[in-house]
DNA sequence: GGTGGGATTAGCT
DNA sequence: GCTAATCCCACCA
């Protein structure tokens, strides 16, 4: 089952927990792409100073304020990529930071020119380039093919782990990034 | 109209 | 560990 838009109208640190576990799936006219996301990270608002929604609505971060259950999809030191997941509360988004290869893996490599399966998808510019996911995916609805989460068994709340978030400069001492323990995926760092 | 920094990555040392 | 690649956009003037 696809993850209805309600699933993504809970809290931002909820959502961010629940997504855990679940698929992405992106259909391309190549075959079919997907894998289990292992690593995601809350962006918040207004109080968040590492979110690109800190100063408020621009003409960069609008689908952060936009409807629960889409893409916001930007671009970031010249060549990368990072997908987000619009939460209900305004503003708020979050991050995914890695998956695990499930589906369509031989495309991912050819994608990434990589053979590595553990390198595939384990950074969130690196899905980006698996899935073949751009800027014209920004402000995509989830809940419809060919780009949407599909619905998995729920994890124990003792597989999840927690730490500070990667790779910002602000905003350090949040405890807002989330991870399946145990799991080769993640990015480790 | 100019400028500086950025939710990164691969490849080299 | 260090650094180049590379560009959009917010911000200030």
């Amino acid at each position: 089952m696809i993850l209805p838009q309600d699933f993504y109208k809970e809290d931002t640190k909820i959502v961010a927990h629940h997504l855990l576990g679940k698929l992405l799936v992106h259909e391309t006219s190549q075959g079919t792409l997907a894998g289990k996301i292992v690593e995601t990270e809350a962006y918040l608002y207004p109080n968040d100073p590492a979110s690109h929604s800190f100063r408020g609505m621009t003409k960069r971060n609008e689908a952060m304020f936009g409807p629960a259950g889409h893409t916001y999809i930007y671009f970031t030191y010249g060549m990368h990529h990072c997908l987000n997941i619009v939460t209900g509360a305004k503003g708020e988004a979050v991050l995914i930071r890695a998956l695990e290869p499930m589906i369509g893996v031989e495309l991912m490599k050819q994608n990434r020119r990589m053979t590595k399966i553990k390198t595939l998808c384990n950074g969130p510019s690196k899905l980006m380039q698996s899935l073949v996911l751009d800027k014209s995916h920004n402000q995509v609805d989830l809940t419809k093919v060919p780009l949407y989460i599909m619905d998995q068994p729920s994890l124990d709340e003792s597989q999840i782990g927690t730490s500070f978030r990667i790779g910002i400069s602000k905003g350090k001492d949040l405890p807002l990034r989330y991870f399946i323990r145990d799991n080769d995926f993640v990015s480790v760092r």
